[in-house]
RNA sequence: GGCGCCGUACCCAAGUGGUAAGGGGGAGGUCUGCAAAACCUUUAUUCACCGGUUCGAUUCCGGUCGGCGCCUCCA
């Protein structure tokens, strides 16, 4: 079955249809590492971690790039902005290479513990300056840039379909809306390759370039690193939403004008989280990280599970009250799974199979643009279902969790490791309700409950087992 | 001002030109020393509002109201 994606460039879903066939080169905006990403980044890279996950289920061998924004960031992009990387190192009294260093790795334990698989490739824009400067040296040959106080631009007027992904030929710009207006652009939207020393005080990253000592602009770096890595064509670009209008507007139009080709099949954007009915911003401060959630209690899968109740192309409303209900969601969900692993009486769980009809439900919706709420309750479906034994479940299961990332059968395996004392413990308890001490056995139940071991009654006897702490 | 998106039960959230997935929460029941769990049942005659097209619209079109994003910091 084939995979549809809803391309922002054409605005409908289209057939995915990668240029090799089997072989998909997907890049993604990475983060900009000054500060910790927040929930509503992380829920843009849970998406892209789905739609990676997705691809290799149905089959496609992904090389997936990411890049690390480590330099020439600015707080606006006027020419007047301070670099974020800097303005944090400054705040916190160290390098913007520390600062650097300690985000991006506070970045990957993230997306670690939300069970994110990490790239292929994650390149940091600092080891790849060369490549920059090759890349404007194309520019330059081309005859796409010139040089304004001090810094080099790329020249917009040059490039017939600039910003046809945003559709900006159909809008009236507001030109300096929100900022000045950089007076050394020939047009408002025309945007820094390299700026040259001198533009700010104590500007630490520098490299030496054919243009004078400085540094790369923003959106250089993606260009350049993608083009290294995955060629001068590939299939899948990822980012949120607001890079639509200028990022990757500026993106296209640098790598086109210097390839002289298309560029991007397909353009693939994840919508915001909204805090509150109100977008989530780095900048403004106030943020809720993954370390925030933790701190109160959740586990970071449940915010996983909690981005895989939406669809990434509809903006999430996230409150306390809505990632509750994804937690006792998923901690029903890992009960479920514990007991149909419990059944198999210390089996390994059944290998993924994707010919059950919930797994082939399951899949047939996620190729719809990825519609995983759809698979969700497929998921739902099947530990539910009546007729179906535990290890078709299990093995159905296990199939669709490749593409949820919710470890489920690893969660399930680690629970039903029976530990000798807990059994003996059970035991005991099973005499003295016999005996009716049942003083003694609540003693008991109490004491393997703060172990996570919760022992349920029944008419068969007493079963237990192992869940995931109630905070 | 321009461009784009959205408005579904108590909450989150799918979806379709033919009559509303799923989860959470709530309610009732079975079971039980108690509890928990499990299981069963139940929870939108209705999809912001008003018109239009249609045999039929929540789904298409127009308008109104409300919300969100973008228009050079942002995932």
């Amino acid at each position: 079955m084939g995979l549809m994606l809803y391309n922002t460039l054409t605005r409908t879903n289209e057939p995915f249809e990668p240029i090799v066939p089997g072989k998909v080169g997907m890049y993604c905006c990475g983060p900009t590492v000054y500060n910790y990403a927040h929930i509503g980044n992380l829920r843009t890279y849970v998406f892209e971690d789905l739609l990676r996950r997705s691809l290799e289920a149905l089959g496609y061998d992904v090389r997936h790039v990411m890049n690390v924004t480590d330099v020439g960031h600015l707080t606006d992009d006027a020419d007047e902005g301070e670099d974020k990387m800097e303005k944090s190192a400054r705040e916190m009294k160290r390098s913007v290479w520390d600062i650097a260093a300690y985000f991006t790795e506070a970045f990957f334990d993230d997306t670690r513990k939300l069970n994110v698989i990490p790239p292929t490739i994650v390149c940091r824009a600092t080891d790849h300056i060369p490549q920059m400067i090759d890349l404007i040296k194309r520019l330059e040959q081309r005859g796409y840039t010139y040089v304004a106080g001090g810094n080099v631009y790329f020249d917009i007027s040059r490039f017939d379909e600039y910003g046809r992904l945003a559709l900006l030929d159909r809008q009236e710009l507001k030109a300096g809306a929100r900022i000045e207006v950089d007076r050394n652009k020939r047009n408002p939207h025309d945007f820094v390759l390299w700026f040259t020393r001198g533009k700010f005080e104590h500007q630490s990253m520098m490299w030496d370039s054919p243009w004078g000592r400085g540094y790369p602009g923003w959106h250089l770096e993606c260009s350049a690193m993608s083009l290294h890595y995955l060629g001068e064509q590939f299939d899948i670009h990822c980012g949120g939403v607001d890079h639509i209008p200028v990022h990757h507007t500026n993106e296209i139009a640098q790598s086109e004008a210097a390839t002289g080709r298309k560029w991007v099949n397909y353009w693939v954007h994840a919508e915001f989280l909204l805090m509150d009915s109100d977008k989530m911003s780095k900048s403004a401060g106030g943020f809720v990280t993954l370390g925030t959630l933790e701190d109160e209690g959740y586990e970071p899968l449940d915010y996983r599970y909690f981005c895989l109740g939406g669809h990434y192309r509809t903006q999430l409303q996230f409150s306390f009250e809505s990632l509750n209900a994804a937690r006792n969601a998923r901690r029903n969900l890992n009960d479920r799974v514990v007991a149909l692993q419990a059944t198999l009486g210390g089996q390994p769980a059944p290998a993924a199979d994707w010919d059950g009809p919930y797994a082939k439900a399951f899949l047939r919706h996620i190729s719809d643009d990825l519609n995983v709420s759809r698979g969700v309750a497929e998921l739902w479906g099947v530990v539910k279902d009546g007729e179906l034994e535990a290890r078709d479940k299990l093995a159905q299961i296990a199939a669709m969790d490749t593409v949820l990332g919710l470890r489920l059968l690893e969660q399930a395996m680690a629970a039903v490791q029976v530990d000798a004392d807990v059994e003996r413990l059970i035991e005991e308890r099973g005499r003295a309700r016999a005996g009716r001490d049942f003083a003694r056995a609540d003693r008991i139940r109490d004491m393997l409950g703060e172990q996570g071991i919760v022992l349920e009654d029944g008419p068969d006897g007493t079963k237990w087992k192992k869940v995931s702490r109630r905070v």
